[in-house]
RNA sequence: GUCCCCAUCGUCUAGUCUGGCCUAGGACGCCGGCCUUUCAAGCCGGCAACACGGGUUCGAAUCCCGUUGGGGACACCA
C-alpha cells in the first residue's frame, strides 16, 4: 500500500471562503483517516490576481479551523523551472507545439464560433506548422488526443466518460513563460506524489484534459474525487451576496472553529442520523462513500444551531478563552480581567444556554462584568414598584447578614422572605432580577448573585429599592 | 450552443449500490404544549418530501429510458 497523499491547492486571488474550507477539510479528513499526508500548495501562477495578502489570509483561515498541513505551503511561482522543463519535454516528444495565434485573434475566433453556435475550440491551425524557433509571443500548446475516450473512475461521482474529440489543444505555457493552471497542476500533482486529487466539482471537466498530460509525461495518474459545490439560498453558487465571504469573518462573528467544521462536514457528508461529531470521530468515520453527489445549500440557521451546541457542550474554560477577545471588543476587557480566577468560566456556564455565538455572549455579559448597570426603562416600570420594596429590603438585609454567600444560602434566604411576605416566587423574582441585571431576562437568580458577589448584589438591591420607592404606583 | 454532473420535507440528510422491513426516518427552521423565578435550554407533539412521464417486476424512492429543472465547464483565470 502506498501512502495516501492529498493536497489543497487554493489560488490566492481572494480570501479563503466556506467552499474552500470544505474542500480542504475533506482532503484533510481523508489524509488523517488514511494516515497519509495533507499538502498545501498555493497556485499563484496568475501574476495579476495573486496577492500576498490572500496567501496570509488562507494560512490564517486554515490554522483557525485547525487544518494542519504536513508539507508546504509550496508556491508555484517558486517552481517555474519545473514546469518549463516538463513543457519542453513534451515539446521534444512532439506532444506539444508552439502556437503563434495572438490572444486577440483567439478571442475573436471564439466569439465568432459562439455566435455561429459552433464548438468553442481551438482550431488547431498551428498544430502542424512545426514551429521550432518561436518568437517571444508564442505559447506552447499540448497536443490533446482526438480519438477514443477518457474515463474517470471518480471517488464520488462514479464512472464518467468523455469523448476525446471534444478536447482542446490547451495552452500549457503562456507567451510570458508562465505555465497555465491545467499544466502546473499536473506537473505538481505528479511531482508531489499526489495519490488522490480531491477538489471541487467545477474541475470535473478539467480532468479529461489533465489525464492525457499525466500520460504524456509518463506519470502515474492519480485517483480523482469531485466534491459538489455549495450554493447560496437562491441555489446559485455561493458568493459574497450570501453573507460573509471569508472564513475568518465567521471567527469574528463568534463562531467556534469546531462548529464551523462540524457544519461544513455535514454539508455533503453524513453518518446515519448523527449531527455532532468530535474531530476524532470525524477522522474515524469519514469516507467518500457517504459523500453526497448533489450540491448543497448553505444554511446559516443550521450553522448557528451547531455553534450553539458547541458553546453549550464545550469545556467552559476553552469557551472563556475564546470569549476574551469579544469582551475586549465590547469594552468589557479590563473589568473581566479583574475578576478572580475561574469567574469567567462560571459566567460562561451561566450564559451558554442563552446564546448562539460568542458575540452574543459578550453582549449578554455586560451586567455581570460591569460595576454599575443601567436598568431598562420598561423593566423598571413594570417590576420596580413601591409595593415590592418591603420584601426587597428584607431580602437585602438577609443577604447582608448571610454567613456564607452561596447559592444554597441565598436561595434559603429568598424562600424565607417569600414566606414572610406571602409572595409567590415570580412576584419577587422579577423585581430582584431587574434590580440585579437591569433586564427581565437572565440566568437563574442565585447564579446571578454568585456571579455578582455580595458587594455588587447589595449595592444593586439598594439602588433598586430606592428606585422602586420613588416610582409612582 | 456543445460537453459533463445532479435530482427525497423550505434547508441539511437517512434510505438508492445489494428492489419488499418505507403508511419514507433524523436534524435545522417554523407552529403548539410541558417544565419553569424570567429568558433560554431541555422534553413531547405538529406541519412538511421520493420532480414528471414511461418501462422492467408479483412488488420501485430504490433498476432502465425519456422529459423537465438545477448546477458546472468550454480563457495565454484557477
Amino acid at each position: 500500500m502506498t501512502e495516501v497523499r492529498v493536497r489543497f491547492a487554493p489560488s490566492p486571488t481572494g480570501f479563503l471562503h466556506i467552499g474552500g474550507v470544505r474542500t480542504a477539510l475533506f482532503n484533510w479528513l481523508f489524509a488523517r483517516r488514511e494516515r497519509g499526508k495533507f499538502i498545501l500548495r498555493i497556485e499563484d501562477t496568475d501574476q495579476s490576481r495573486s496577492t500576498e495578502e490572500s496567501i496570509q489570509a488562507i494560512l490564517e483561515g486554515l490554522r483557525w479551523v485547525g487544518l494542519d498541513w504536513d508539507e508546504g505551503p509550496f508556491r508555484q511561482t517558486a517552481r517555474m523551472d519545473l514546469y518549463r522543463q516538463h513543457a519542453m519535454k513534451l515539446f521534444e516528444q512532439r506532444q506539444a507545439y508552439w502556437c503563434v495565434c495572438s490572444a486577440e485573434e483567439l478571442e475573436a475566433r471564439r466569439k465568432e464560433a459562439q455566435a455561429k453556435g459552433l464548438q468553442q475550440k481551438y482550431d488547431g491551425r498551428c498544430r502542424e506548422r512545426g514551429i521550432t524557433n518561436p518568437s517571444s509571443e508564442a505559447a506552447l500548446r499540448f497536443k490533446a488526443p482526438q480519438e477514443g475516450q477518457t474515463v474517470i473512475d471518480d471517488l464520488i461521482k462514479g464512472r464518467v466518460v468523455f469523448e476525446n474529440n471534444l478536447l482542446d489543444d490547451l495552452i500549457i505555457l503562456r507567451s510570458n513563460g508562465y505555465p497555465t493552471y491545467n499544466f502546473s497542476v499536473v506537473v505538481d500533482d505528479a511531482l508531489m506524489g499526489i495519490t488522490h486529487v480531491i477538489r471541487g466539482d467545477d474541475h470535473l471537466t478539467n480532468t479529461p484534459r489533465q489525464i492525457p498530460m499525466f500520460q504524456a509525461l509518463a506519470f502515474a495518474v492519480p485517483r480523482f474525487g469531485h466534491l459538489s459545490m455549495i450554493m447560496g439560498s437562491d441555489k446559485t453558487r455561493l458568493s459574497k451576496r450570501h453573507g460573509a465571504t471569508s472564513i475568518l469573518a465567521y471567527r469574528d462573528m463568534g463562531y467556534l472553529p469546531e462548529a464551523v467544521v462540524n457544519y461544513l462536514v455535514r454539508l455533503g457528508w453524513s453518518h446515519g442520523d448523527q449531527e455532532i461529531f468530535s474531530r476524532r470521530e470525524l477522522i474515524e468515520k469519514f469516507s467518500f462513500e457517504h459523500v453526497q453527489k448533489s450540491s448543497a445549500v448553505f444554511n446559516p440557521e443550521k450553522m448557528v444551531w451547531v455553534n450553539a451546541e458547541y458553546i453549550k457542550s464545550n469545556d467552559p474554560k476553552r469557551v472563556a478563552t475564546l470569549l476574551q477577545p469579544f469582551l475586549e471588543q465590547a469594552g468589557l476587557g479590563a473589568e473581566a480581567n479583574a475578576m478572580p480566577e475561574g469567574w469567567l468560566e462560571q459566567l460562561v456556564v451561566a450564559l451558554r444556554e442563552r446564546c448562539k455565538t460568542l458575540v452574543e455572549m459578550a453582549t449578554m455579559a455586560a451586567p455581570y462584568v460591569q460595576r454599575d448597570i443601567v436598568i431598562e426603562e420598561d423593566a423598571a416600570k413594570k417590576h420596580l414598584t413601591p409595593d415590592i420594596t418591603p420584601a426587597l429590603s428584607r431580602f437585602a438585609d438577609r443577604v447582608a447578614a448571610l454567613a456564607e454567600f452561596s447559592h444554597a444560602a441565598l436561595e434559603k434566604a429568598f424562600m424565607e422572605v417569600l414566606d414572610e411576605h406571602g409572595l409567590r416566587m415570580g412576584q419577587l423574582a422579577q423585581p430582584v432580577r431587574v434590580t440585579l441585571t437591569g433586564r427581565t431576562a437572565s440566568p437563574g437568580l442565585f447564579e446571578v448573585m454568585e456571579l455578582l458577589g455580595r458587594e455588587r448584589t447589595l449595592a444593586r438591591l439598594r439602588t433598586g429599592i430606592e428606585r422602586a420607592k420613588a416610582a409612582r404606583p
